[in-house]
DNA sequence: TTGACGCTAAAACAAATGTTCGCTATACTT
DNA sequence: AAGTATAGCGAACATTTGTTTTAGCGTCAA
């Protein structure tokens, strides 16, 4: 830990404030609130003084954004402000179901549908790329779009959730007029998006960015035999 | 838990992205940025649709605050709340190394650079097909004669240990006279055994029984994008 | 003393951010 | 057809909130 006592009476307090009113209320407190507390009058000390616990190392601050605080290392006397560190073995990511990789096959729902059933698989988290399994989530595949993108009918993908892309990058598309998730490579292009099959026999689709909302990106794929 | 599925797309979308903000900066995101990110140009109708959450019990509003958002309820899928549910011990096969799927490679030792463990790999248990874990061992693909059967170069499969083979199956073959494994379909011919690859670039291997030793048969196959 | 530095103030400023108010459109009800 | 509820848009508005500026005070060293 860092050298809490090193901190002044009011930095300890702010620091311990923070800790708690953000726990308390689910979001930061702001400057002023920060100084009402402490018994500062003029937001500019507040300030001051949480560049200074910035410097120090105990909080990070996102400029000009209301409420840009967040602690980052652990004051001493709070219980709950550590993170979990300890994390089971196996990550465990839902399985939340079905998706179109071809024709788009209008699913009975959105992904959403089929989530709440704890249909959840163990993966090892080398295939996870380093993200948390909070962040992951797997999807079986239907069709064969993407069989030049070596997928196939039956694969599993695990992605990470995400809501933008890259292009290029293989992505789970949600397009709420036509009810459908699908599995494509995903292109911004000018005024659209294209959606790119790895199967010639299949079309482009091509979208208002309006009507195409990204769920996440293919991280790996995994196929059982048999 | 709530009816996630009856809000609209957009509320849905909204609630995760609320949460992953949330976990990801330490503070809520605000009206606009929540607009932005959901693809709402007017901070009304965000404003509407928060209100609307607020309703159905998700979150709760601090009045005229920034940022005064907090999650009161889980949202399916992405959770940090997750419960913590028995955890089976995670299977470890061995990795035994690169395979040839393709022009026979003579085995460079840059055995498994990818692969972070020492020989090991962790697998969920449903890509062992219900094998004990000491049948089944693992190895990283090289060469693109299988690309006809969905496995490319990097791919990792898996298989299990066994000396015999069945028309038709993938399997991993030890060639003795040439000093090399390879990954191959087998199929039983009149007095040779044929090696089949799934790449129309690439000639059958033809050879006794007696110079081919079959190491094991595959599973399933592991992929990892980037 | 003078000057650098840490700390505090107060006020003014500018940007971010929540709120409100018309107005439109669609679907469903009466 | 009129009425009502839901959903959406855009713009103006009012607060909240972070930033900056200027200044006062005390300590300490040169």
């Amino acid at each position: 830990m860092k050298d809490f006592k090193r901190l002044s009476q009011r930095q300890q307090h702010m620091l311990r404030f923070l800790q708690s009113y953000t726990q308390e209320q689910g979001y930061p407190p702001s400057i002023r609130e920060i100084g009402e507390e402490v018994g500062i009058g003029s937001t500019s000390v507040v300030n001051y003084n949480l560049n200074r616990l910035v410097d120090a190392g105990y909080i990070e601050r996102a400029g000009r954004v209301s409420r840009g605080l967040r602690l980052i290392a652990d004051i001493p006397g709070s219980p709950a402000a550590s993170k979990v560190v300890a994390l089971p073995a196996v990550p465990r990511v839902p399985h939340v179901g079905l998706i179109a990789a071809g024709e788009p096959i209008s699913l009975p729902e959105d992904i959403a549908h089929h989530i709440d059933e704890d249909d959840y698989i163990g993966l090892p988290q080398h295939m996870l790329g380093g993200l948390d399994e909070s962040e992951v989530f797997a999807l079986t595949v239907r069709g064969d779009s993407m069989i030049d993108a070596m997928i196939q009918d039956g694969d599993i993908v695990i992605l990470r959730r995400q809501n933008t892309a890259e292009n290029g990058e293989m992505v789970a598309a949600w397009l709420p007029e036509d009810g459908e998730t699908t599995l494509k490579h995903f292109y911004r292009e000018k005024e659209r998006i294209r959606l790119q099959p790895a199967n010639q026999a299949y079309q482009p689709i091509l979208v208002h960015p309006s009507n195409c909302e990204i769920k996440g990106k293919v991280l790996s794929v995994l196929r059982s035999f048999r």
